[in-house]
DNA sequence: TCTTAGTACTTTGCATGCAATGCATGCAAA
DNA sequence: TTTGCATGCATTGCATGCAAAGTACTAAGA
C-alpha cells in the first residue's frame, strides 16, 4: 500500500536526518514529493505522530525535537527498559533457552562494533552499536518490549543526529558492552540488568548537555 | 474533529467491554454507527492499532485479545516501566519535589482504593487501583513514561475484561500498596522500585492462568 | 511607528466516488 | 464426500472536491 510506503520513506528521511528535528511537513508538500494522493500521506504522518516521531504543530507537523528535559525522560524509559531486555536475555541464557548460533550472533555485532568504534568509522559504529542492543531486546523474547524500545531508539536519534558521540568515551563504551554481553552469556540476570541500566544512563550523562538548562521557563 | 471524537469513542466502547476481545470492526460499520463518513473512522481504527488496542486481521480490524504469553510480556514490561515511575516519585519526595497537596492526593486514591477493595466493590475499585498507579506515575514527572504506561495498561485492561481480581488476594493487594505508598512517602526510591516491581508481577501471577495452556492448538 | 482590523490564501478535515482486492459461497467434477 | 474453481460481493485503498479554520499579510488609523 501506498500508506506504508510513505510511512517508511518518511521514516528513513526522518532518521537519516533529511527532515531534521524541528521541520514543518505539510500533508501537500509531501504527498507531491512522494507523488501521492494526501490521503496516504495523511494516515502515514499520523502514525509517525502515534509513534512519537512528529507531532502536530498548528498547521501541519513537526519532526520531533526533543528537549533536554525530553531527552532525560526518554533515557530513563530506555534504562528501564534495556534493564528488563538484559535480565530476560541472561535468564533465558541460564535456561539454556538462547541457541548458540544467536548467542554468536550477538557477540559477532559486538566485536563489529567495538572494532568500528576504536577505528574512529562513526558511519558503522553508530548503527551497530543500535544493532547490538536491539539484538540483546530479540535475544529477551519479548515483543512488547521489544517495539516500546524501537520507539524510545527513534525518538532519541532524531533528536541526537548532530551530536554524535564524543570519541573520547569510546573506550569506555566498549567496556561496558562487554560487561553486558559477559552478564547475559554467563547468564547472570540481576548484574546484565544493573549494567545495562548504568549503561544507558552512563550514555545520556556523557552524550549530552552541551548547555546547561539553567531552569528557564520550560512549558511548550 | 470527528477524528477524535471516533478514537475516544471507540476507545471506550473497547475498553469497556462492548467491543470485546477478538471482535472484528469494519470502518463501514462503525462509521454508520457513530454516523460519520470512514474517512475519519480509518484514521481512528489506524491510531488504536498503534496504540495496540485493535490489530489488523484480514479484512478489517480486530479488538485485540492478549494471549498468555503476551500477557506475560505486557506484565514484564509494566513491572520495569512501573519500578521506574515509583523510583522516580520516591526520588522526587526525598528531594522535596513533590506538592503535599498532590502527595495527599494520592494517599487519599490508596485509601479509597483500599475502601472500596475490602468493601468488595469490584467496580469502584478496578478504576481506583489504575488511578492510583497512575497518580504514581504522575508524581514521577516522566511523561513519556506515563504515556508508554498507559499503553500497556489499556491493553491489559482489554484482555483481562472477564477475569476480574479473585477477592481472596485483597488483603494482600492493599498490603502491597501500602507498602509502596510508604517508600514513596519516606523518600526511599530503591525500596519503592523494587515494591512496585513485584507487586506488578504479582498481580500477574495471582490474576492469570484460569486454564493452564498446555500447548495446544489455541487459533479460535 | 505601532497597533489593529479586515481580507485573502494556505492548509487541513471530511465526504464521496471509483477501482482493486480478497474472501465466501456455490457448483461441478473426481 | 471432498477438492478445485469460478463468480459475486463485501470491504478496503486512494483520489479528489468542497468547506471550514487558522494564518499571514496588507492597509488604515492612532
Amino acid at each position: 500500500m501506498q500508506t506504508d510506503v510513505a510511512c517508511s520513506r518518511l521514516r528513513e528521511l526522518i532518521l537519516g536526518g533529511v527532515y531534521p528535528p524541528g521541520a514543518r511537513l505539510t500533508e501537500m508538500e509531501v504527498a507531491a514529493s512522494l507523488r501521492m494522493s494526501r490521503t496516504p500521506v495523511r494516515e502515514a504522518l499520523r502514525a509517525l505522530a502515534a509513534d512519537g516521531l512528529v507531532r502536530p504543530a498548528g498547521r501541519g507537523v513537526t519532526v520531533v525535537a526533543l528537549e533536554e528535559d525530553d531527552l532525560d525522560e526518554a533515557y530513563q524509559v530506555r534504562g528501564a527498559l534495556e534493564a528488563l531486555t538484559a535480565e530476560l536475555a541472561a535468564v533465558r541464557q541460564r535456561e539454556g533457552r538462547i541457541a548458540p548460533a544467536d548467542l554468536r550472533a550477538l557477540q559477532d555485532v559486538a566485536a563489529r562494533t567495538a572494532a568500528a568504534t576504536a577505528e574512529g568509522r562513526l558511519a558503522d559504529a553508530v548503527p551497530l552499536n543500535r544493532r547490538f542492543h536491539r539484538t540483546i531486546a530479540e535475544l529477551a523474547g519479548n515483543a512488547l518490549a521489544l517495539r516500546t524500545l524501537e520507539r524510545v531508539w527513534d525518538q532519541i536519534q532524531v533528536s541526537t543526529l548532530r551530536s554524535l558521540a564524543p570519541p573520547a568515551r569510546h573506550a569506555y563504551v566498549s567496556a561496558q558492552h562487554d560487561d553486558l554481553l559477559a552478564a547475559i552469556t554467563a547468564g547472570r540476570p540481576e548484574e546484565a540488568a544493573a549494567v545495562a541500566r548504568a549503561h544507558v544512563l552512563d550514555t545520556r550523562t556523557t552524550t549530552s548537555h552541551p548547555y546547561e538548562p539553567s531552569s528557564e521557563g520550560d512549558r511548550p
